[in-house]
DNA sequence: GTTGAGGCAGTTGTGTACAACATCACGCCG
DNA sequence: CGGCGTGATGTTGTACACAACTGCCTCAAC
């Protein structure tokens, strides 16, 4: 499911140091994306390595692939930084992610079956209950997970992986601004969504699920765009 | 250009650890990419350190980002391999590059100015000289120089990111399969897709320009594939 | 002849000490 | 009072030694 750590295809016995690797990335990935990290944060490789009680050496290497995600920048004698993302670059993303979220209806989608479907009214709860209890964490881990339920409905692994990195490059800029826009309006709009998506994968329509999340995709940009405006002209660059 | 060496945004000052970091992930993803290093080479780590005149550490730093971009895969206790990519995920990543050349002349199109046309220009007359002097090697460079042409039709960086790691995860592939093809042949069809395409970009129909690359890259795909099928059912699996 | 265990050579993974570099505070000088 | 040099401090970058692991070869037992 997730593009880093290399799926071991086949039977690949998966070693010790590699695992390590791999739970050690996804754990800061993971705080990076739901802002526990917030960008601009300063993170030091000691006290990361003393935290997870291994030396500096493997966190390198984890830090590097967190670089070469775009997730964070490493600069000597300053720190290892978790990167911003300029309104400009915010822009070009959000017009690819739109194409991307078109493809994943028309690129080797997989008829959803009885898992996919339940996972996605699990989904739905969730945000019924979010409805009632606003929560930012918790929405953003709903976006989270429902963004990874969408993968599934494409078998195209490449697609999957572009999908996945810049959804994570820039879902926390959008988490970021989440406290300036109205919280339980967006989640009554993201409730709106899932029922719309939830209603074409019913009927396996995968093309109108892609086309219904464009959609979202754009109008979620258009909403965030017009409170950066309102918000004055200081961008989100850093 | 580059997707990887994070380009410095800005009037950030290159440290010379960083440039040293370039130069050496760009040397050896050039050799991965025109098979001086061909998939299922063993790189060993010392040597190449030994090469550069740097310890192990910087270089496998560098391995790692080659790593993460799925270019090779360290495995302990047996060397640091270059993938080999086998025929589902090459079909997975041709539909996915189809795609992205329809977009790149949709996405943000940027007008050709007299630079980039002198550089189609100057692809075409290498192309002819090719089609009189066939050689493997220089065909290899001529593409990546003519899809890195390409990249300078769209501004949207990310769109050219990954562009680019698509085209250097499959390039090579393709490359290795050349032999097993008619070179002059292959010579002659990407001569005239030089001038279809420089033909398009000359009236500023970028659009026209990434359809025309997409059906290219289509068919390109379908020899590939028909090759495979001629010579035996052993896939490119490594 | 076959098969299994054991050791050996070779490779990547890890820990640690030190070098290079950036930032900031302090104090000197104009 | 402002500006600048200089040192202290903290961070990432590098080098090197050793640990962990894999694959192969040898050799003995059956």
């Amino acid at each position: 499911m997730s593009v880093e750590p290399r799926a071991d295809t086949g039977g690949d016995r998966i070693s010790a140091a590699r695992e390590r690797f791999d739970r050690l990335y996804r754990t800061l990935r993971d705080r990076i994306c739901l802002l526990d990290y917030p960008p601009g944060a300063r993170l030091r490789e000691e006290a990361l390595a003393e935290e997870f009680g291994v030396s500096r050496t493997p966190l390198r290497r984890v830090l590097g692939w967190l670089e070469a995600q775009g997730l964070v920048r490493s600069v000597q004698g300053v720190g290892t930084i978790v990167t911003d993302v300029d309104i400009v670059a915010l822009t070009q993303v959000y017009q690819m992610r739109m194409e991307l979220a078109e493809l994943i209806g028309k690129l080797s989608p997989v008829e959803p079956d009885a898992e996919t479907l339940a996972l996605f009214r699990a989904l739905q709860a969730r945000s019924r209950t979010l409805a009632v209890t606003p929560d930012p964490r918790a929405f953003a881990e709903l976006n989270l997970d429902f963004f990874y339920a969408l993968l599934r409905l494409t078998a195209n692994e490449p697609l999957r992986e572009i999908s996945e990195r810049l959804y994570l490059q820039t879902s926390r800029i959008w988490l970021k601004s989440i406290p300036r826009l109205d919280l339980a309006e967006e989640i009554a709009i993201f409730s709106r969504e899932i029922a719309d998506i939830l209603a074409a994968v019913e009927i396996g329509d995968l093309e109108a699920a892609g086309l219904t999340r464009r959609s979202h995709i754009s109008m979620c940009f258009a909403r965030l765009r017009a409170q950066s405006a309102r918000s004055g002209a200081r961008g989100t660059q850093g």
